[in-house]
DNA sequence: TTGTACGCGTTATCAT
DNA sequence: ATGATAACGCGTACAA
């Protein structure tokens, strides 16, 4: 059960521990037969250099650490699924953690960093709120991933951030559903005191509807209920099962996330209502099981891959190349499946 | 930038460094005035000790990794998310690390032990085939969870297992097809030199027919396309695409896993077969999404959350407590929605 | 009850 | 090119 050390390998090699070392770690000042022989014996004993030490030597260890805040969505699923590989790419660890609504995910983070001594923080969703003070305490690099994107005043020099133009894009699908002739567009989006990407989605809303010179009307402005889990199948499917109880005449529904209208679709088909027939519906992340719907589901596609591995490409230059913070906005885009179609 | 040690705390405290790990820790000869003061001061700078140092110290490090063959599943994701919370809560770190279908398991998990000194493993999804050798090398606890029932005579000493019946519960939907009627049933299942739950789930099937006086027929027997990742929409979708095209008649369509069965679905509504009015379709897993679409799917549920916790406690009997090896089956439970259908 | 000093396995500095 | 040795921050045996 002893572990073997390096120790036993100088031994067992007749030279000295920090030949070693520099064999494992590639120096330049080696002889490269000494080295052959050293990495043989390696291979052959299955020596593997303790992690611990090693960080503890380095300061740091190599480490990212990705928080995510609003578990469970496959959108999210997919994008730690490509940073997970990114991050084992450079021969860094991914320390994953999800962050509970009742928890904040900066103080976690501080917390992280402490404790495992990583160089780089990955914040998948949550919120932009955060203030200047705490942040300015985390000493490692961070990025802001899929959080909306940075309002302009705030201090981007700090960290860097990627993101689609949610209000942009948001405004994209609900032009296209005015351009299709709906006028009673009613919307799944966030609670009123959000602050993230689900208020930059409802601004699209309203900025799409105004341009249309449609009025906007609170009634048909539905929030997540907040005793359910956000963004979840369950939410999607309470608000609109309510919603459709007061009767309220609408020829189209936006969900701010696919999961979402999933779940508006199956209270949508029990009420007896056809999709798109007697209501269009549409999504928002562009996840994989809309386009195996049926009806497919209209939505707002978010580059996941390019982002996600823009996320780590930006991180890793600024851990091991000293670059600058970059703040990087994706172009989403408008996919039109079944489930949406013009009214006549 | 320079993190506050145990020394700091120590001299700003005026008292030995022992003490103040004695107050950290929990132990019992420390005067309490003295640890109260201590943690005091620690919390007031916010110091939190370092890991890879204790991590050394210890000889171990408090992680568990967590090891996922056969990515990105929702069922997967379920079970992580209830993990990660179980590790979190006994003070564990969750190493999460994704196993390629190109690299052994149990080669990554071997050098994961060496490099990080973890406490325990869990295997999700996999296969049931490792060498004993191989096996008996990993010199930390590990657990089998949801790899299919430990085969009688495999040597259940060295290691846990948690997970259902597969061939019992394949058994019990697909006997339920039969008993509603159905004869020609087909069935989307693993490659042919699968040994995991895709081998025990299409020996459930068979054993449900056979007792059902159904003979076995080669041509509904739909194993995944190998050049499609497995247990995928895509992939669910093209096997059924290709049935279709040959026109085999059939009935009844089983899937052994949900996401494959929602990737059935659209290739069949694409054909124009409605379900379950033309073709039943029952999918196993159990996962949330299921419920949701329209028609909602029949389906086997795995009790997800009482398997990942039974994983963690069990392993952490076995850390902790010394506990001996265990295997656990689970019952798996019948829903039957509105994909299926009794043929008249 | 408390403090001193050593060692965990590694890397880096300094000699040689 | 190589080897001895001092750190890194913490836990603990032992001494007080």
């Amino acid at each position: 059960m002893e572990e073997i050390t390096i120790k036993d390998i100088a031994k067992i090699c007749g030279v000295g521990v920090s030949t070693v070392s520099r064999a494992i770690n590639n120096h330049a000042d080696i002889n490269p037969e000494t080295k052959k022989r050293i990495m043989d014996i390696i291979r052959e004993y299955n020596y593997v250099p303790n992690n611990s030490a090693r960080n503890l030597k380095r300061q740091d260890a190599k480490a990212i650490a990705v928080l995510v805040k609003g578990i469970d969505n496959s959108f999210f699923s997919a994008m730690i699924k490509v940073l997970e590989e990114e991050i084992k790419e450079q021969e860094y660890t991914m320390v994953l953690r999800h962050v509970n609504f009742d928890e904040d995910e900066v103080d976690v983070a501080l917390k992280l960093v402490k404790e495992k001594r990583l160089r780089g923080i990955i914040f998948l969703g949550g919120y932009l709120v955060h203030s200047e003070e705490k942040l300015s305490q985390l000493h490692v690099p961070f990025i802001l991933s899929t959080t909306g994107m940075v309002p302009k005043g705030y201090s981007r020099t700090i960290y860097s951030s990627v993101a689609v133009d949610d209000t942009k894009e948001s405004y994209k699908l609900v032009d296209y559903l005015c351009k299709s002739g709906h006028r009673d567009i009613a919307i799944i989006c966030a609670h009123k005191n959000d602050a993230s990407v689900g208020k930059l989605r409802l601004e699209g809303y309203k900025k799409a509807l105004k341009d249309n010179g449609i009025p906007v009307r609170e009634e048909l402005i539905l929030p997540m209920k907040t005793e359910i889990e956000d963004y979840s199948l369950e939410n999607g499917y309470a608000v609109t099962k309510e919603f459709l109880e007061k009767k309220i005449p609408c020829t189209a529904i936006f969900a701010i996330s696919d999961i979402l209208a999933i779940g508006a679709a199956r209270a949508l088909s029990e009420e007896g209502l056809k999709i798109p027939e007697d209501v269009s519906l549409a999504g928002f992340d562009g996840v994989e099981i809309g386009k195996y719907m049926s009806p497919s589901l209209t939505t707002l596609k978010q580059p996941v891959g390019s982002m996600a591995r823009e996320t780590a490409r930006i991180l890793f230059d600024i851990i091991g190349k000293d670059a600058r913070h970059q703040h990087c906005v994706f172009d989403g885009e408008l996919v039109v499946r079944e489930s949406t179609k013009e009214v006549c």
